[in-house]
DNA sequence: CGACTTCTTGAACCGAGTCAAGAAGGGTGG
DNA sequence: CCACCCTTCTTGACTCGGTTCAAGAAGTCG
């Protein structure tokens, strides 16, 4: 890339060094450009101020006014509620992703935000503001911002073209392997285990399946090899061969 | 809102004074923020130099390198296709849509763009350039965009509900409903018709369903007196009860 | 340990897909 | 202007993936 001696100019911590102290959450946020050592100490700065609420907390309650906050640890997901009751999940968020940074993604940001299990989040009003305000001095802090949305808008149009094409089986196939990549990206799978802590219920309400159909798909992926659940981890034993399942 | 007296320092045309000498595609785009008349001097120049197209021709290839297109005539829409040759449409763009201007919606930009009628389109570079910059003088013409951007993924999120989680009688309503509503939005719906110029298997291919049952739902709609279709124009005679089935 | 949530399995049902074949349009060349 | 061809629409019959209903087993948390 062009920036080299950019990034050169200002020396910049990264990777292992400074993964070592660095809580997980973190590092998603800086995998994502690289930030400066002022950067990265204002993001931990603001993340000391966390806060745990219980599973089904809203952390936003979706509209207009948006407080930005920071997930540091647990899984949260955007809903989205027809009249009737029944719920379509947009997306999860993961310890590391924000919600009302950025812009761009405004109409996302518009519906509502739960907490799938216990959940600590640090309100990141003050990042807010530094990413709005373009000073060139937190460049990399808005590039992070902004490739954080890239990458959420990728996964949106990747489901729906699961829900629209593809069957139980590719989906949930797809869906694993996409959420082990965003664990990969932080540094956080072992062995192609990473942390599954929600309900089969709430795997279907993302991927448009009903309880029943998830667990006899999930059964289908575990007695051909391709997936293994153990209390709140999954692993994929066969990655390769599940991405063939998965096709695309 | 507060911009009012802005507004009035920089005297606008818009609305009716100046549909009349408006082709409609131009309408769409300066109905979705106030443009100054240079601003929409600049994109009815950039509209002067179209070039047309036949039905299937590929507008953007996908990948990376975009070059910004405003439609002028005609639909087109991005597409995804799996490696088996099923497709998935992610949108239709109708005249006054434009594709590379907007940085936020990269990831979608990165997929191909095909003409499903004759198409006329313009190279829109000019405007990219304009857009990009971010000087207060075309500060129009950047929300204009920002908010073409936003409603985009406002209906991209509205088609992921609507494949998850709704019927095919459901979902065709709502799509009937919301292209009524960009239509509207220009100006161009008279009596409840708009313009509909695709074959089912194509709306099949968005709504993610097989031709036979597109064909199916849009008879049952017809029966019920929610739908008429006459070559390449639809009509809803009671939005009303339309708005009940598509349900949200 | 007890209460509640989550997972699992079976059986019946149904929405939507597939296959097939005919009818209706719509564009093109004679 | 008509005849022809090819695309698009339409309909019927059958199949199948996924839902629903129901009830029992296994976890999990206080």
């Amino acid at each position: 890339m062009s920036l080299t001696h950019v990034t050169e100019a200002r020396p910049r911590l990264s990777g292992p060094a400074r993964a070592a102290a660095t809580p997980p959450a973190l590092r998603l946020l800086s995998g994502l450009a690289p930030l400066t050592g002022a950067e990265f100490e204002l993001v931990r700065r603001c993340a000391l101020r966390s806060e745990r609420v219980q599973t089904g907390a809203v952390l936003h309650p979706g509209g207009d006014k948006i407080v930005p906050r920071l997930i540091l640890a647990g899984w949260a997901c955007r809903v989205r509620e027809l009249p009737d009751g029944r719920r379509q999940i947009l997306g999860f968020l993961l310890p590391g992703d924000a919600i009302g940074l950025g812009a761009c993604a405004r109409p996302l940001d518009r519906a509502p935000v739960v907490a799938l299990t216990r959940v600590d989040s640090a309100d990141a009003s003050s990042l807010a503001v530094i990413v709005g305000e373009g000073r060139s001095a937190h460049q990399g802090l808005a590039r992070a911002v902004e490739t954080a949305a890239e990458l959420e808008l990728e996964r949106l149009l990747n489901q729906l073209v699961r829900l629209g094409r593809q069957s139980a089986y590719e989906r949930t196939a797809a869906w694993l392997l996409e959420t082990r990549a965003r664990f990969a990206r932080a540094g956080l799978v072992e062995n192609d285990a990473f942390p599954l802590p929600i309900t089969q219920e709430t795997l279907g309400e993302a991927l448009g399946l009903s309880v029943v159909h998830v667990n006899r798909t999930l059964q289908q992926l575990r007695r051909e090899g391709l997936l293994e659940l153990r209390t709140g981890k999954a692993r994929l034993p066969d990655p390769d061969r599940l991405a063939e399942v998965a096709g695309a």
